[in-house]
RNA sequence: GCCCAGAUAGCUCAGUCGGUAGAGCAGAGGACUGAAAAUCCUCGUGUCGCUGGUUCGAUUCCGGCUCUGGGCA
């Protein structure tokens, strides 16, 4: 067995609706774990239906962290995940128990599992909003042009139309007075400080969407609709980063009479096939990761037992 | 039974004043390092319903047939 001192990390990921949530507790229970939500949408209280969230009954008493930790008015990203979660991991370290990741946002897990810095800038958004407003007023191109001044590999790599990552890089460069590019290229040579296995979920891409699309017919009997009401009666709005979750944002626009019932069901089902495919597309491009296919491995039970003898040739746990 | 309108990519449809065709959606692939369930990029060959005719050449014009809408009886 390898000797490793690095601390231990299970990651278990995959796109949305393939089942990681039955796998991750019974995962927890095996290897002595809690669980820490890498899910961006997860977080908010009241968004329960459309998350998918994981019930307490589910929880099976298997602790999970970052869960209902904040309000749909509130803003999360990786910084604050990065923040959040390592401090539930020193808590779990303590404990002499095993920390598991599990959720769909690929980007916090890389965030976490790379040590990704981000420290070198502030929280002010002033800056991001006056160049929104110069992309409004004078178009896209204009503002891919003040990045080309700035920093030209980024301006070479990120699309004009990519407003968010032009917009980004432009408010790095203006914070710490050098290129994100460079910082990106930095790092990207990160090695991961942990004793990790990251497992992607994967199945049959048919058989994945007609399992969103069920999904989804179960959220809406399951009262989707008043969970949205209750939202928007709430106060909340599209303009919130909660709001702009996949069914929620859907089922705002009918119950605003932008869309009928049937158009917004639609919409919402392609939306989450299609966040399922870039979900897959992420993980693809992550270098270090073990695929656990459905269809190759079998049932719950056989993909478990595959990831825990990985898991001890790994020395993540005791063989 | 008669009249009219359709029949073109998986779906909705455009188009070719006759030289074998293109949009949207669906779908596929990709990017992503402080909004990530967000944001953005790339990808379109299909007996142009079947069958005769006219023509150097028909998916396009003409005839017949089949099917689908709608109307009249």
């Amino acid at each position: 067995m390898k000797i490793d001192h690095k601390k231990p990390l299970v990651i278990l990921t995959g796109p949305t609706a393939v089942g990681k949530t039955a796998i991750s507790i019974k995962l927890a229970k095996l290897i002595n774990g809690e669980i820490i939500s890498a899910d961006s949408m997860q977080v908010y209280n009241g968004m329960d239906i459309g998350t998918a969230k994981v019930t307490v009954e589910e929880m099976e008493g298997i602790p999970h962290h970052l869960v209902n930790i904040l309000e749909p008015t509130e803003e999360f990203n990786v910084v604050l995940f990065k923040e959040l979660a390592l401090k539930a991991m020193e808590d779990i370290y303590s404990k002499n128990k095993i920390p598991i990741i599990v959720g769909g946002t690929g980007f916090y897990i890389q965030a976490l599992l790379y040590d990704i810095s981000f420290e070198d800038t502030n929280q002010d958004t002033t800056y991001r909003k006056e160049l929104e407003e110069l992309a409004k007023a004078n178009g896209n191109e204009y503002i891919h042009n003040m990045l080309l001044q700035v920093d030209v590999e980024s301006a070479n790599t990120i699309h004009p139309n990519n407003l968010k990552r032009v917009i980004r890089a432009l408010e790095y460069y203006r914070e710490t007075n050098s290129p994100i590019s460079k910082h990106n290229e930095i790092q990207k040579t990160n090695v991961s400080p942990y004793n990790f296995m990251y497992f992607v979920l994967n199945d049959d891409r048919e058989l994945m969407y007609e399992r969103i699309n069920k999904r989804i017919d179960i959220m809406l009997e399951e009262g989707l609709l008043e969970e949205v009401i209750a939202l928007k009666e709430a106060g909340y709005n599209k303009n919130m980063v909660s709001m702009q979750g996949i069914g929620y944002k859907e089922v705002l626009d009918y119950i605003e009479g932008i869309t009928t019932l049937d158009e917004a069901i639609f919409i919402l089902k392609r939306d989450t096939r299609h966040f399922a495919k870039r979900q897959i597309t992420w993980f693809k491009r992550e270098k270090e990761v073990t695929w656990l296919n459905r269809n190759e491995l079998g049932n719950d039970d056989k993909i478990l037992e595959y990831a825990i003898n990985l898991l001890k040739e790994r020395g993540i746990i005791n063989g």
